[in-house]
DNA sequence: AAGTTAATTAACCAGAGTGTGAAGTACAGC
DNA sequence: GCTGTACTTCACACTCTGGTTAATTAACTT
């Protein structure tokens, strides 16, 4: 039961690790404009074909990418699902990167809960640094 | 003057990268709670101190996380900026996730462009697959 | 001063990622 | 059937990642 790893885990790093290379985000962005070959996703690169072919397998394990076959052409489109997912991660931290107030915030919110908890060393600015 | 990569590439890069790894993500979540501490970080994970100390370098090298000093303690705090960029670049690609109209007007708009390119063998599922 | 605690750095290793050129596969066309 | 085109797979090199243990730094404790 107790996977160390879950499936949606799983997803994410394949989607994160696919993106983390410039080539491959470029690529997503020329099929956005609609399906390419593999040649035409080439040409803008100064890279051999075997590269590019492994950096489309990568976007395709990733589920970022379909293959169809067009005689002897295998034109790639975008699935952007994945990256959707990736905008749903990220949204968890949108309070983070919205609000500078983050740790008064906090404070206040722990203060709110239970006055007595914290009398004060919570981030007394005197152990901070200073101390020579 | 006309580098190779810009410099918001490399940052989307090194954030993707970051990323990629669940122990990284997981720590980001846990510093969505407020700061902790490098021992603190590392007490939910099987994994020796140098390898968490070698992760947070990585976020912080992503600039996903700050890191201050209190005593012999290295306390880490999220930055969720990074994420914010991750954000706005997926949402770059929303509308192809939300349509499902992508082939039908890829379709269109090669028609558009040229009649004649495309007969008739645009998406037919005869040529798609099934050579036996 | 000596010892404990927190964390980093150093040295090392296995494995994955990214590129290359060369060979192999599949389809089209003369 | 042979040749060209499009692409993949193979074999190799090289670098980057991600983990380990051992040694080092830095601050607190007694």
């Amino acid at each position: 039961m107790t996977a160390t790893t879950t499936e949606a885990e799983d997803q994410l790093t394949a989607t994160f690790s696919a993106l983390a290379h410039p080539v491959r985000r470029s690529i997503l962005a020329r099929l956005a404009d609609g399906e390419a070959s593999v040649g035409e996703l080439a040409a803008p690169f100064e890279m051999t074909m075997p590269a590019i072919s492994r950096h489309l397998r990568v976007l395709e394990g990733a589920g970022l990418i379909a293959r169809g076959r067009r005689a002897q052409y295998r034109p790639c489109r975008l699935n952007a699902e994945p990256l959707r997912v990736v905008a749903d991660w990220t949204e968890q931290y949108r309070q983070a990167w919205e609000e500078r107030f983050d740790r008064l915030d906090e404070h206040v919110r722990t203060l709110q809960l239970d006055p007595d908890t914290e009398p004060d060393s919570q981030h007394d600015p005197d152990t901070e640094h200073g101390g020579s």
